[in-house]
DNA sequence: CAGTGTAGGTACTGATCGGTAACATTTTGT
DNA sequence: ACAAAATGTTACCGATCAGTACCTACACTG
């Protein structure tokens, strides 16, 4: 069904690398549906090709699997060059960054939650090869906040990541399950009391302005 | 394996209904190893019983996994009730006890996070019977936390749910994707210090001390 | 032109899935 | 004791799964 935008995008027309292609399908499908339920089949028919094409490229399903994984992380990335290219030098801009577009991902229906997570649901194995990947990346994700903390000159940069990476991870999960309504307003709320707390002084002995205080208007939207 | 234990625990020995074995079977492989992973068969062989009773009492697999959620709601429902009993009328007190007891389950290596939140990351469609469940009673969980921050006289005590709710969820989510090393005492430095920010005043204009004020037995179980 | 490697296509394996039919057996209520 | 209900057993259905064998078609390189 609805192939036809797929096959313009990622068929074999465009003069892609069928392996680029069976990469970008298996990343759409193992995202919007899941990693379990979604056949390889499926993957090469939406790469425009087939399954034999697929197991020259990856081992197993499980390699194109971490592939896939290794794949996101890269995304990450770029958005973190993202930041650095909008606000060069100033961490705490960057940042901030990070967190309004974090907000705003919650607000987007198709929006299904970390890929990582998501994938770390889905293999309760620990010995998955997947999860080396995943664990590797996430801790990656969480250090690029500490050494962000660390250069915006905020206190106990560890546990700043700490926090605002739990509260980011839990936003993701919580818009999951029972929706993203008001969500994202929330999520900056916090992340900017969050940040403020560690802008000086020491730990949570502070005192903390969240928010601009005005009262009133605190689940305005993104 | 070690059906050693579940043919005495839930095997057709024990005086139990079948439907209340298979429900048993269920919560244990549905949590353990993942919804869509687990089949029909093996419930039915981890209840010492067979497909057809499971057929006979539920009608569909779906059906018996939205009945799983629903005894995992009341099982969450049975800890409020602990708590009460531990600390009758202590609303703030209750408070912390289940913060304590959420930071205990994270040093479980066997804790899989929750079973409501991995189950909406293994039926991404939004129209699955069973995630109107898991709506719910997330919101209900929610709903209990502000319930108890009201109670415990704590300023905005919807606001200090959401922010309670959302710190453990990423707490548990976190625990899956990358370890719980050193999460729980995290999580309860965190949420002391959400909560410490709603005793009095509003909002987050207030001064935070994070660690409990009586020092010594902050830890103290339920 | 010949040779080589990549890609597409078809058909297959063996296993497992959710769900059902038909029948035998045991438990239960009276 | 007897009937009715609940449970056990086996076999089956169509679909799908991950993965493979085998062959053909094309493109590039010499």
């Amino acid at each position: 069904m609805k192939t036809a935008e797929n096959e313009l995008s990622l068929a074999k027309n465009a003069r892609i690398s069928p392996r680029q292609r069976l990469l970008a399908a298996a990343a759409e499908l193992f995202y919007r549906h899941g990693i379990r339920v979604v056949g390889v089949d499926a993957i090469a028919e939406a790469a425009g090709t087939n399954k034999m094409t697929l197991y020259r490229h990856f081992a197993s399903k499980d390699e194109l699997l971490a592939e896939y994984l290794r794949e996101m992380g890269k995304r990450g990335d770029q958005c973190w060059g993202a930041y650095e290219a909008a606000h060069p030098g100033d961490a705490l801009a960057q940042l901030r960054a990070w967190l309004a577009e974090m907000a705003d991902h919650l607000a987007n229906p198709d929006d299904r939650g970390c890929a990582l997570a998501n994938a770390a649901v889905e293999l309760p194995d620990k010995a998955h090869p997947a999860r080396r990947v995943i664990e590797k990346l996430k801790l990656g994700q969480r250090d690029r906040l500490a050494e962000l903390a660390r250069k915006a000159g905020l206190s106990e940069p560890e546990m700043l990541a700490d926090e605002l990476y739990l509260l980011l991870e839990g936003a993701r999960v919580t818009a999951q399950s029972v929706g993203a309504e008001g969500l994202g307003a929330r999520l900056i709320r916090m992340g900017e009391a969050m940040i403020a707390s560690h802008v000086s002084g020491k730990g949570w002995r502070v005192s903390v302005r969240a928010t601009p205080v005005r009262a009133g208007n605190d689940e305005q939207k993104s």
